[in-house]
DNA sequence: ATTAGCACTCACATGTCCGGAGTGCTAGAT
DNA sequence: ATCTAGCACTCCGGACATGTGAGTGCTAAT
């Protein structure tokens, strides 16, 4: 029971600390929440926690603020998960549902998910690991170019320029693709590769040249990661916390700039199907210590393939902008599923 | 001469405030600037040219500080272009050449701006209003999907999935697919409305919903605008002006992630060649009144196609950003051009 | 026209002061 | 054993006074 109190004044220094920003002393606490004791109590227990190092104040004698620590205790015991509200949930099918391809699906889940949560919104283009080939077209575009363009069965468009040392003959260029036709059609991509060991033995010495490098293209085609992409928005929230989390904007505005750092922030999230929360320095980007990261995994079917999320300070209400980063989670999965 | 003194005089009001940001004053101005001149007389001649309203003073007794109006004269009549050093240019060359389709142009192409001016930069992608038609694909993805798939003849790949309320037939769909190659195959995409008017007569009854399906898909994919689209980097300099301009970077911010107001930001830019300045309120964005905008066409081949350029505070480096916007379009046209 | 000189005006930094919020500690109440 | 009341202490931050310096406009002399 005593333990419950500390963990009760935990939890009430955390939402007042969120929603006001100021460092939370012990007189204030005992009147904004319900608490039945009196404020030295509480300051018992706020030295407790201190030691423990849950919570700091910023100088002495001043009212406390939440540590890292103190958010993870908060977020792994005590923050409830708010439900949305139905409009909520209404809007976010209406708006998603009226998306017509994936690039569009993206975007819209990044507007979507940075409108509620107001914070800057984060998604990884889905996995198309287990995409298979539906078509492959080889087209001359000059006499020494051509595109190739690749059609899997979800109705995503791959495409490839190559340019070539010799002039290409149509007549090759056509036999090259009605075999490779016959060949990929209907793979699975993952498959691809091995399909393409045996594949230009077919062919007269005279074409291999153009054939190999076609090989390759495609090649690196199904095997490229479209995963590696991150959609960003909502860069607009940060500056929000202009004082409140002080001059760091720069840094973070400029790690958001790298794919690269993008994808270190989503991509170590727990593989289960979970929300997945990493507080201050936890995450392991340099310059982003002072925010925290919300994402969750959503998938086509039952396969979880890609990572969606929200980055802000780390005083953000983790309850609210954890439910919605489940439920658009959710819904995602459910558009594509249905693609 | 007097006018001359005067100009001069702005000019270095002009260079000393971007330098410092601090309003400057006539003491410190003939120290820093060889006007053989003492500063009383400087004095005058900046009450005159406050009272012409190119300069303010942000308080009484405080130095000047250039209005839009003053920078206007400034970039038009005083500010010469600081041309690019030559290592610059080579790494602009060599950057932009090892592209290998449109988007990655243009994504190199706004990073490589951003970096050079330290601003934000802005590109919009080239209309392709000259494109003719190579190639066009029609596949179905299950009984009641299809895709469209449209190759131009400069390697670039337009899609679109098609919806059916009735199932398709494999044999009609090839027997279109047929047709309309033969129908549109090296056709200017301005003259396919028209083509398409005629192409729905030769079909039966049964077939004509698929036709009409495709065919509006189709008009669609030629008409729509792909310049509508800007790419957009380099927001992370905004910070870099954090008490600077004050307070103003979140709207700044927000307009930048509009499409709209990225297209006019660009798109107003004059029709020649030359780069287009607009300063301050001459902007027509609402909370972008003390930004300012450098903006350039960049053209593939002969014909002006799309533009390209930075956004900053009024107090920029309009010399170097200039420079740069100019050096950079150049350069993107020519890469275009190639490929 | 230009300049030197001068009085004047503010912004700003510095210093001092004080109130208030918050704390820790101790002694007494439950 | 736990809670509470009271108290002395700390220190931030706002209010006020003050001095300094950068900058100005004006006038009179060159």
């Amino acid at each position: 029971m005593l333990e419950d109190r500390r963990l009760a004044v935990l939890r009430a220094i955390v939402e007042d600390y969120v929603s006001t920003h100021e460092p939370v002393g012990s007189k204030a606490l005992v009147e904004r929440h319900h608490l039945g004791v009196s404020p030295a109590t509480i300051r018992n227990d706020m030295a407790a926690l201190e030691e423990e190092g849950y919570i700091a104040q910023p100088h002495t004698s001043a009212g406390r603020v939440p540590t890292d620590l103190g958010y993870r205790l908060f977020v792994d015991r005590l923050a409830g998960v708010k439900p949305l509200s139905s409009p909520e949930r209404r809007a976010i099918a209406e708006f998603l549902d009226s998306s017509v391809d994936l690039d569009d699906v993206m975007v819209r889940t990044v507007r979507l998910l940075a409108q509620i949560t107001r914070q800057v919104a984060l998604v990884q283009y889905p996995s198309r690991s287990r995409s298979t080939v539906r078509h492959i077209e080889l087209i001359a575009l000059s006499t020494t170019r051509l595109i190739m363009v690749l059609i899997t069965d979800g109705g995503r468009v791959e495409q490839r320029t190559i340019e070539c040392a010799n002039p290409i003959s149509e007549v090759a260029l056509g036999d090259i693709r009605a075999r490779l036709l016959v060949a990929v059609s209907g793979q699975p991509f993952t498959s691809i590769p091995e399909i393409l060991t045996s594949f230009s033995g077919q062919f007269p010495a005279e074409m291999l040249q153009l054939v190999t490098i076609i090989q390759a293209t495609l090649l690196d085609a199904v095997t490229e990661r479209i995963d590696e992409r991150v959609v960003l928005g909502g860069t607009a929230h940060l500056a929000r916390y202009g004082e409140a989390f002080p001059l760091s904007i720069q840094p973070v505005l400029e790690a958001l700039e790298e794919q690269v750092v993008l994808l270190r922030l989503l991509g170590e999230s727990s593989a289960n199907t979970a929300v997945t929360v990493r507080i201050g320095h936890e995450n392991p980007i340099e310059g982003m210590a002072s925010t925290s990261v919300v994402t969750a995994r959503y998938g086509i079917g039952d396969s979880a393939t890609a990572s969606l999320g929200v980055v802000g300070p780390t005083h953000m209400d983790y309850a609210g902008n954890i439910a919605a980063v489940q439920a658009v989670a959710q819904y995602v999965g459910r558009i594509l599923d249905e693609q």
